[in-house]
DNA sequence: TTTACTGCAAACCGTTTGCAGTTCC
DNA sequence: GGAACTGCAAACGGTTTGCAGTAAA
């Protein structure tokens, strides 16, 4: 545990935080003027790969980072600005039958709503 | 309509077609060799401008572009080799409530199932 | 002294863009 | 001649990597 992980794992805590690499280095900068942007991304892989963090890919643009690993979510995007919501899971969450599996085992569902934010709306 | 342009939408024809921009190029020069990857580019974005294909964002790796706009449908993606397959609308479809919209206005919604193909498992 | 980690800079990949050279009306 | 389009090569943005230097065990 360097200060450079802890200062970007202190960015990275909360609900409804889904930052960039360049946003996470600006913020924990504030805490640690001298951290560098190849570190921030080895952290965040590191992080990732604890499962400590979720790696949400977005379309162009680039890949945010979210803390909120312990409660299962889905998400809202704005489709004009970007942002995005953390939503529960849906009550009637959808699951594939047989013929529909082509003969796949899923390990997991990832719902993305769009939409427009209530700002860009 | 330009041969050149005609040569990529060839190649994106059919169900369950998803290809990187990469693989177009290469199918589309067999029938056209000098055909080049910035012509491919400028081509499939304008498809997708259009509505004639739609966009699939990877992760990380390559977008995939899919000719089945016509039946509304979801993926099924295999998160060891990448290997995509359409299925088609779950009966439950996953609706939020009101209070889980935070003021945004729907206007899409994508599932992506991920898991094993018969391959990879 | 070995090991792990940092910061820098350069490389990387997928995609976009500037531009000069077609082609077609 | 003007508009639309091509191919090349260079630029781009986001991310990764090689490497020399530093700190910690």
């Amino acid at each position: 545990m360097t200060p450079q992980r802890r200062a970007v794992a202190a960015v990275l805590r909360g609900e409804n935080v889904h930052l960039s690499a360049e946003v996470v280095l600006s913020r924990a900068r504030q805490e640690l003027p001298e951290l560098s942007m190849a570190t921030v991304y080895n952290t965040l892989n590191e992080l990732v790969a604890m499962g400590e963090i979720l790696e949400i890919a977005n379309g162009s643009g680039p890949k945010r980072y979210d803390p909120n690993v312990l409660i299962a979510h889905h998400h809202l995007v704005c489709t004009s600005c970007g942002s995005l919501q953390d939503v529960a899971i849906p009550a009637s969450n959808p699951r594939l039958n047989a013929d529909e599996l082509h003969g796949y085992l899923i390990t997991g569902t990832e719902i993305v709503f769009q939409g427009l934010c209530p700002r860009c709306r």
